[in-house]
Order: C-alpha cells, then structure tokens, then sequence
RNA sequence: GGCGGGUUGGCGGAGAGGUUACGCAGCGGAUUGCAAAUCCGUGAAGACCGGUUCGAUUCCGGUACCCGCCUCCA
C-alpha cells in the first residue's frame, strides 16, 4: 500500500493519511461562487486535487473514494450581477455552472462524483442552525442568525489566530447587534427582490460559511478525510466551517486533514483587474493556450508554494508536451506509471517532481505516455490540439500534410540542383521561409523532412506553395 | 498592527544533513553544403548574518526583501 503523505494546515505538519473508512476515502473541494467565468486562480485547486484523487483511486480502489466539489450560487455577488442585468438568478448560475464544467474539462479535470448546489441545501443549513442555537452556539437578533465565537474554544486554530488579536486588528465589520466582533452570519434576512426562503427566523437567505458545512455533513458525513481550497479562504470560510460543524456536531472530527493550495501570481504580481493581468481560464483557451499546457503549467509548481503563470512557461510547457505527443505518437501507454511518479505524489503531492520523472522516459514511451496520463497529461481528450494546426490551409483547400509534402519535393529539388551548382541560396531562403512558418526542417544526406512544429503559420506555409 | 508563506545556478523548479535533481538556455565535440534535429561531453546555485554539527543550501535563531490573509476571493 503506498504510504500518502500529506501536509494538514490544521497541525502544520506532513503526515501519512489514515483514511477514516478506507473502503470510502472521503474528500471536499470548496468549489466557485457562480457569477461570472472562473479564473486562472480557481482552476489551480481544481486541477491540484483532480490528480489527488487520481491518486487515491490508484491507491484505494476507483470507487473507494468520494469527491465533492460544491457550487455557490446563492450570494451578494450573484445578487449583484442579477441587478445589473436584469437576468434571472437561476438562468445566470446555470450558464455559469455550464461555463465552469466546459472549462474544468478543457484541463482535463474530472468532474467530481457530487457538486452540489447550495440552494439545494436549504433545509439541511437550517437544521444545522437551529442545533447551533440549541446548543448555545447560535443566537437571533434582528431577523439574522449569527454565531457567536466566543462560545467555540477552538476559535481560530486553524489559521493560528486569536479572537483578541483579531479584534486588535480592527478591520471587522462591527454590527450593533453583535455579542462579539468576530461573530458571523448564518442567516441574514432578505427583502423582497433578494433571494430568500421562509426560516424559523423570518424570509431570509444563508450567510455563505453555513453551505460548506451542511453540504460536506449530508454527503461525507460528520467526519471525512480531507478539506481542501486555496489558502486566501482558510480564515475567515474555512475557520468558520469548522466552527459551525464542530458545533454542531461535537462528536464528529469534521475534516481530518487540511490542504490549503497557495495563490496564484501572474508575471511575479498578484492578478487583478487593476494591474490589467486578470484572465480567465476561457482567456487562454480562447487565446489558443491549449488546455493541457494550462494544467501542465499549474502542476510544474508545488501546490504550496506561490505560483507565478508567465507566457513564457506556457511556451514551454507546450514545446514539451508537443516533443512527448509526437514521441508518444501511436504508442500503446504501459501498464504502470513510474513508480518514482507515485512516489513523487504521495510525497505530498509533489507533481513537480513526478513531471521531472517524466523527462527521463524519452527512451520508453510506453512508460512516459503511461506516466504523463496519471498526471491527466497526453490524454487522448486533451490532444486536439496538436493536430489542429495541420488540419487545412484555409486560401487553398490542401491539407498541411499535403502542402508539406509538396515542399519537402521541392526543397529536395533544389537541394539536388544546389549540390551541383554550389549555390545555396535558393535553398538557404526556401529553408528560411519554412522555419519562419513554423516548420522544422531536417535535411541530410538521405533527403529532406519537413516537420510541422507546435507553432506552425499556415498562412505562411500556404504562401510557399 | 496581528497571522502565515516565500527567497535555490542565466531562467523555471525539486529532493536530500555528507554522493548528478530535472527542464530550458549556454558552452565544447560528432554530424551537416550551412543549419536544424540527434548523440556525446560540460561550466554554473541555494538572500544575508550567526548557531548546532566532523560536515548545512538542507536543522535552529536573527536581519533584509517579496507575497498572501485579516473585507468578497481558489
């Protein structure tokens, strides 16, 4: 059995993983508020986690494992985004939540076995906030429910803060009705126009820590084995959570381990609409940057150390997997992976070291393509794109193959009449001219090959014929 | 102000208390009409200052700088 050892922020320490239930490893991905196309930042724990599970299928059975990833789609911000549109709330967290399936497929993430929407979970947070006011954890004022921290010891373990210091710091919205600072909504109440369901506590909707908890309780139970998001959302969400299911279920351990990913940074500074580096997973699609370059890119950093996303990474990225997608070219993949690339992720899910393994395959391809696919790379689905530059030259309806092979008879051509005339020029251009069209171009003493390259100009290449 | 993370060779990026990471780029050679590709070989590191140790880039402490969170955020 491999040994997986993983990093809890709970105790900041790596441990092995002792499933609570190996027959049933048990996982939670805090997913996306569902109001606009998720960025480059939401897809890293996505991806990140995909390959983990991956793993524990590998380790404890296909259907050994349960995955949940939720869907947020009852907050301000959808609200917002309603009100400026003038759209139906539901009609905008549907086409977000097609969006978000589209573009975690492009990167060839799977989807998780639950994604459940929070506003099918109405009933389940308000039981859970009703215990909490019935254990003196909770109390209603003012037609919200807050929950009080104070009454919670534990208050801020997670994220190693005390309930004083933070206070301290200031920066809390401080509402009259709150007993303490730091107390947070379970429940707020609704007018007219906002999204709201009758409560115990009058028309009202749920504050946005509440949904993780009664999700993760419904369909992983009291206690499940990992808790996983971005590290931004370990204080307040996920201390809040932890505060909530803790105390509603004293019993329960609620999530054993905590993976926090760090944050995304583009070209060294933080990604903002501000600095003008903000994109979205569908930017780059759109701009060409195939799917599979994007999720190579994502796993060649530890998941706990701060990514920095450059174009010129991406250009990387994609001349490697071109060189292993033509390497692997008709190769039937092994049966196993490396066993070094399981190593490298269960040392806590190092896939950047079990990418490093991958270059020292190019003499197996059986082995590397094996290898790469249990990183979800070279997959099949996620080819396309290494063929869609040789699909058609648009001006003239020939193939690229064809016009390739046209030019290497060319080229050989005027090769054969350069050897005699010890002329080159001719072919020194020619050769120029198909490098510049993205065209590698090999010539030796048996002939000339022309090699369409990952960046090949068809336009270019047509204006040669 | 409080809390947390980071700093590795030209660039990206890992592991390991003592032995080559790896990739890209570079350099030398083979090869080539010249190149490309390929093959062979090769230089180059661990922010700074202390401590522990026979020995630290790897552990501990401090300094500097960078980043994140504390307000919606993966």
């Amino acid at each position: 059995m491999v040994d997986i050892r993983l990093t809890n922020t709970k105790t900041r320490t790596k441990h092995s993983l002792v499933p609570i239930d190996p027959q049933n490893v048990r996982l939670y991905l805090c997913g996306p508020t569902v109001y606009d196309r998720a960025h480059l930042g939401n897809a890293r724990p996505v991806v990140v986690i995909d390959v983990l599970v991956q793993l524990l299928r590998h380790v404890y059975g296909a259907d050994h494992v349960t995955y949940v990833r939720n869907f947020t789609d009852v907050d301000d911000k959808i609200n917002a985004r309603a009100a400026e549109t003038g759209r139906p709330i539901r009609d905008i967290t549907d086409e977000t939540i097609g969006w978000y399936h589209a573009d975690m497929d492009a990167l060839g993430a799977a989807r998780p076995d639950h994604e459940p929407r929070a506003t099918d979970y109405i009933p389940q947070m308000i039981t859970m906030i009703e215990n909490l006011i019935d254990s003196g954890h909770a109390y209603a004022v003012e037609g919200h429910v807050l929950f009080e921290v104070r009454s919670f010891a534990d208050y801020g373990k997670l994220s190693g803060r005390s309930v004083d210091d933070m206070i301290a710091g200031a920066r809390v919205e401080v509402a009259p009705f709150k007993r303490d600072p730091m107390d947070f909504v379970l429940w707020k109440p609704s007018s007219g126009d906002q999204p709201g369901w009758d409560s115990p506590w009058g028309y009202g909707r749920p504050g946005w820590h509440i949904e993780c908890s009664a999700m993760s309780e419904e369909l992983l139970g009291t206690s499940f084995d990992i808790h996983a998001g971005g590290i931004d959302l370990q204080f307040p969400h996920h201390e809040n959570e932890i505060a909530q299911s803790c105390c509603a279920h004293p019993q329960g351990e609620f999530a054993r381990v905590w993976l926090h990913n760090e944050m995304l940074q583009v070209e060294g500074k933080k990604m903002s609409k501000s600095l003008g580096n903000f994109f979205t997973v569908r930017d780059l699609l759109d701009k060409r940057v195939p799917g599979e370059v994007i999720r190579f890119v994502l796993l060649s950093t530890h998941y706990r150390k701060p990514m920095d996303w450059t174009a010129e990474k991406a250009q990387t990225a994609e001349d490697t997997l071109w060189e292993w997608r033509v390497l692997t070219k008709d190769v039937e993949p092994a049966a196993e992976p490396d066993p070094r690339v399981i190593e490298a992720l269960a040392d806590d899910l190092n896939t950047a070291g079990a990418i490093s393994v991958l270059y020292t395959l190019k003499d197996d391809p059986a082995k590397l393509l094996a290898s790469a696919r249990f990183l979800g790379l070279l997959r099949p689905e996620l080819g396309d794109w290494v063929a869609r530059d040789l699909a058609v030259i648009d001006s003239m309806a020939i193939s690229v193959k064809d016009g390739i092979a046209t030019l290497t008879q060319k080229m050989t051509d005027l090769r054969e009449k350069a050897m005699e005339s010890k002329d080159f020029s001719t072919v020194d251009s020619l050769k120029a001219a198909l490098t510049e069209a993205g065209v590698e171009v090999r010539m030796s003493k048996t002939g000339v090959e022309l090699i369409a390259g990952p960046r090949l100009d068809a336009a270019k290449l047509g204006a040669l014929l």
